[in-house]
This record gives C-alpha cells, sequence and structure tokens, in this order.
DNA sequence: TAGATTGTTAATCGATTAACAATC
DNA sequence: TAGATTGTTAATCGATTAACAATC
C-alpha cells in the first residue's frame, strides 16, 4: 500500500536524460538556441547566463537551471562557450538534423521566407515551393521553381517533408492544411490567420504577431 | 511585528480590477482575443471554452478562470458571447483604441504586412512605411508611400507612433532600432534575425517562426 | 427535464527567485 | 589574489488540473 513516492535521481526539478522534456524546458531551451545561433554569427565566442537573459527575457537563474540540469555546460567566472552550447542544446531537442519543408504561396510573404536565412540558421530547409494560381507555377524563386499543389503528395514522400509552412492568403489555408494532412505532415507553421481545422495528431502554429504587440502594448500602457 | 499576510480580496489567484495583470494572464488573454477575432470573422455567436482550448492549446480550466476573475462573461449550457467577449478583454487590456505602427522595409515582407489584415484586424495600423533605399522612396505601398528614413523624427510625433515594425536584412536592423530609440519609439517588433540593442525602458519583440518549429518537432521526433 | 457548460474550489505541480558557495 | 559567473539549494509564487455544484 505505500508507493514508492522518490526515486533516486529525485525532485523532478531536474529534468533526467531519456525523459521526455516538459513543454516549458523544450520552449526555453529553443530560445536560446536562437539568441545563440544569432550570437555565434556576430563572432562571439562565449556568453553569460546575464547576456542570455536580456535576450530572452527570461530570468539567469532559470536558465542556469534549465542548463545545469543536462551536464555543466558553463565555466564559473566566464560564461557558457557559444559553439559547444549550441550543439549541446541541439542534441537536447534531438534537432541536430537536417529537416525539411514545403512552402505553400509565392506571394511576397512567401518569397520573404523563401530567401530568408531565418529557417535555414536553424536546420530546416525550404525544399519546395506550391501554388494554386497556374500563371506562376513554373516561376523561379529563390533557386527552386513553384509546383503545383497536385504535386503535394509525391514531394511529401520523395523529400520527407515534416513541417508545412502556410504563406497563403486566409481562404486558401484550409484546403491546403487538408491535403498537408492526407499527405501525412504532422506540423503545420500557419502565417494567415485563419482558424485551422486538423485532426488530433497535427500541430499547428499560427503566427501571431498581432498578439505580441497587444501584450508588450499592455505592459506600456499600464 | 506581526504582518498583514492578507487582503480581504484575497488569495491573489484572480486578478484585480485596477492592478497590473500578471504576464501570464496577459499573454493568454492577449490569445484569446486573437482567436475571438478570427471566430467573429466566420461568423461565430458563442465560443465555449472547450473550443477556445483547440486553438489556443491552453487548458479550459485555466481559460474559465482567467475570464471569471474579471466577471461572470459565459452563460453556462452555452459559452461565451464572442462579440462582448472581444471587448471585455479589449477592456481589461486597455487596447480598445487605435494604435500607429511604422513599418520598415519596402521588400518582399514589408510590402506582405502592410498589405495584410494581420494588424489591422487587432486595432493596429500601418501608417508610414520607410526605407532606406532611394530608389524605392516615393513608391506606392499599399495606400501609402515610402518614405525616407530621414522623415522619421517628424513622423512619429505627427502620427503618434507607437510601435516600430522591422522588416529589413539583420544587418541593417540595429540603426534603424537606433533611429527609432531616439524618436522615443519604446516598442520594437523585429522581423530580422538581428540581435538588437535597446536601452532597458524600450521592449524588443524578435519573430522566431524557426524557433517554433523546433518546439514543435521535439514533441513530434520525441 | 436532460444535456451542456460555466464558475469555483482545492490540491498539485512546475516556474521563479534570491542567495551563496564553488571555482574559473 | 580579486572579480566574475556558474551550479545548486531552498523558499515562494503562479499555473495547471480534476472535480463538481450551479444554472442556462
Amino acid at each position: 500500500m505505500v508507493e514508492v513516492i522518490e526515486e533516486f535521481d529525485a525532485a523532478g526539478a531536474f529534468p533526467v536524460e531519456g525523459e521526455r522534456l516538459s513543454l516549458g524546458v523544450a520552449a526555453r531551451l529553443s530560445r536560446y538556441l536562437q539568441v545563440l545561433t544569432q550570437a555565434r554569427k556576430m563572432g562571439r565566442e562565449t556568453i553569460s547566463s546575464q547576456e542570455l537573459s536580456e535576450y530572452t527575457h527570461i530570468n539567469p537563474t532559470q536558465i542556469r537551471r534549465d542548463l545545469s540540469g543536462f551536464g555543466k555546460f558553463g565555466k564559473r567566472g566566464v560564461g557558457y562557450n557559444v559553439d559547444s552550447l549550441v550543439s549541446e542544446i541541439r542534441k537536447i531537442l534531438r534537432t541536430s538534423g537536417q529537416h525539411n519543408i514545403a512552402l505553400f504561396g509565392a506571394g511576397n510573404l512567401g518569397q520573404a521566407i523563401a530567401t530568408s536565412s531565418i529557417f535555414a540558421d536553424h536546420g530546416f530547409q525550404v525544399v519546395a515551393v506550391f501554388d494554386s494560381d497556374p500563371s506562376v507555377v513554373g516561376n523561379p524563386i529563390g533557386e527552386l521553381t513553384v509546383r503545383d499543389i497536385g504535386d503535394l503528395p509525391a514531394v511529401v514522400s520523395e523529400e520527407e517533408i515534416v513541417v508545412g509552412v502556410l504563406a497563403v492568403p486566409a481562404e486558401a489555408a484550409q484546403d491546403v492544411a487538408d491535403r498537408l494532412v492526407k499527405a501525412g505532415v504532422k506540423i503545420i507553421f500557419n502565417y494567415s490567420e485563419q482558424l485551422l481545422q486538423v485532426p488530433p495528431e497535427v500541430t499547428v502554429h499560427t503566427s501571431s504577431p498581432a498578439v505580441d504587440l497587444l501584450y508588450a502594448l499592455y505592459f506600456y500602457l499600464a
């Protein structure tokens, strides 16, 4: 009748190697990675939890705590080595590899995404661009050629697409989402304001700059 | 020597009218607003905490709890009236008004932002577009004309700009941020991957779609 | 009435923070 | 050595959740 309520690795305060990260930890590690990636581009060799805190708005103690759960990555009096911390976090997030993206919509937003390094810096590569407008199919976009949306099922399996990015008008978003679901893609990044209906095993992230602004504005006005 | 440790309104569990919202509550209310705004566009009259939960990934009990702290907005057995909940939340966030934005960069991303309704739906209006390239200054973009970045100080005070949105290349971002700070703008929305140095009273939000993807991917792979 | 969904409680869990010894 | 910054503890605070009476 007595349950074992403590494990030897104890407390639950520290993530255990091999176990699934909590939502919060995974989100924060991703933020650190974003800042570290950029800091590396700027030629920084080390960074302190204090500096990471300034860019992420996450408390420095929280940062040290998050990292120390996985190893002793820092050097006292110095900080963290940017390069090695990037690879440690990538290992923890199991996203060291390259992942392929399909982009939908070859308008202004689609072109901006296809030619930006914002995804590439994090190991995501746009390998196909689709549009439903026959008049733009065949046009070049970055190093790719715009394809017809009918090719989607073939491309998903050939190119191992894991993410679909929607840069289409709100009216078209649900249709593309349906096609992605049918093709077996489980992660959708939605730049339109459309609320998407998807089965429970599919994750939708909707970009919402205006929401972030509302939030910032509240603290500005209050 | 005995401190008063309880107030009559008690518990801290419920936000008190007039007090500053916690970061978490403000962020969640903004999310609800985003979904409600879109639901209204789609002609929905009522929505349940369950449905709000599906779109925001926030627990339905948490949603009811957040809302009930400010009033009894729902109807048992029915849900929340979309229209009235939108205006209640706007009142709480004190963002019922119209707020003016200056956009920087008239490239693909800038054009996409200027012509999208994603900001307008939430009471943000792009009232000026700037570019540092003299060859695009004077060009039309949506209903606006691209202006020279030198006009910024005048425009900020004339148009009461509260937010600057950066859709410029990473190399140009810090310069624009410096100009915004000098002109007195306190909220910057950064679409570039550049880490921005700003004084403590200025808030920077950096858009990071790749970070969201990393995070989604972790839970997909794990 | 029967079904649905809110408003609210109470219990638990994870996040946050200050503080500081360890150590580079 | 002196200064800086990590790793870690312990205490507190807010978020999360299940459960259910109230009531539309």
